[in-house]
DNA sequence: CTGTTTTGTTAGACTTATCTAACAAATAGA
DNA sequence: TCTATTTGTTAGATAAGTCTAACAAAACAG
């Protein structure tokens, strides 16, 4: 079992997997690009990920992931994607900021962690027709006004 | 102003304010092993941490938090504190599994998600006598059942 | 007091992730 | 095609945070 990866190598990851979806082919050039970081530093993580197996990478070509490192990409893609979802849907903040530190938090959080908060989003959008449940909408008035409409005076206007 | 702070620096003024608490007096020794580091780590740590301003430490003495040292404890420790809440108590994830992923946790969220988290966690407890709102009660029971009691039903129930 | 144990300090090494600078290969434009 | 530009590679430096090992100071026990 290979020991977790780092935050920076799980980056490389799935900045390779996000730009073959666009270019369908991937260069050091765009992922230091993507990542904000020079082509050496590129180049230094593709060596560490090639010997762990998760890219292929000869001199001047393009850049692959191999399966394993595909199956990881996925992996991180969802934890962003979730917390993405929990950030800007339940907790109601701007897309900015909450992919700023859903950025950040798909480094860290467990596989247990990523189970319940995916359970959450599940529990919050079933069976609603695309609409929000009460109590969130109740939680944006709260947001707004900083007060809470009582239970019964909601019961009453329902 | 200063850069945020590592971490692991943010993890060692939590880990100083913690055992000033307990024990009134805070030795290297103890440092380490809260942390699962050795001595000459910690020495390395409050070096850096001495520089900026956040603790003081004579050689041989006692370790203590500045006052900005012992405010940005407060606020990691607060951050804490919130994931934790949010992790258990929402999520309903038990406390060994909570507490491993809100001491990750709490070095990476903005002030923004934590001032959110703390809206929402101060929305699901106000006004229930300590009880719990019906959707999390109903959250808990999809999370043992994998089913959703749905609206009708519910209205019906109450 | 004095020797032993515990605690603290220092120096130096290692790892990870980044950078700059010099150079090499590939590509594109004339 | 040939040169200029872009892209990729390498070597070496730097910074953070950790470690081990050797040593120094303090605390403790008789």
């Amino acid at each position: 079992m290979e020991k977790k990866l780092s935050s920076a190598m799980e980056d490389y990851l799935e900045a390779i997997a996000a730009l073959k979806k666009q270019n369908d082919v991937v260069r050091v050039r765009d992922m230091g690009r993507l990542l904000g970081v020079k082509s050496s530093s590129v180049n230094a993580a593709l060596r560490t990920l090639s010997k762990k197996g998760l890219v292929t990478h000869e001199k001047y070509g393009y850049v692959n992931l191999t399966p394993t490192g595909k199956e990881i990409a996925r992996k991180v893609q969802c934890r962003h994607d979730i917390l993405l979802k929990f950030l800007t849907e339940i907790l109601n903040i701007k897309d900015d900021d909450a992919l700023q530190d859903a950025c950040k938090m798909e480094h860290v959080i467990s596989s247990k962690t990523f189970d319940r908060l995916t359970k959450f989003i599940r529990f919050v959008e079933t069976g609603l027709n695309g609409g929000r449940p009460q109590w969130l909408k109740s939680f944006r008035h709260y947001l707004k006004t900083g007060r809470k409409l009582n239970c019964k005076m909601r019961q009453v206007a329902f």
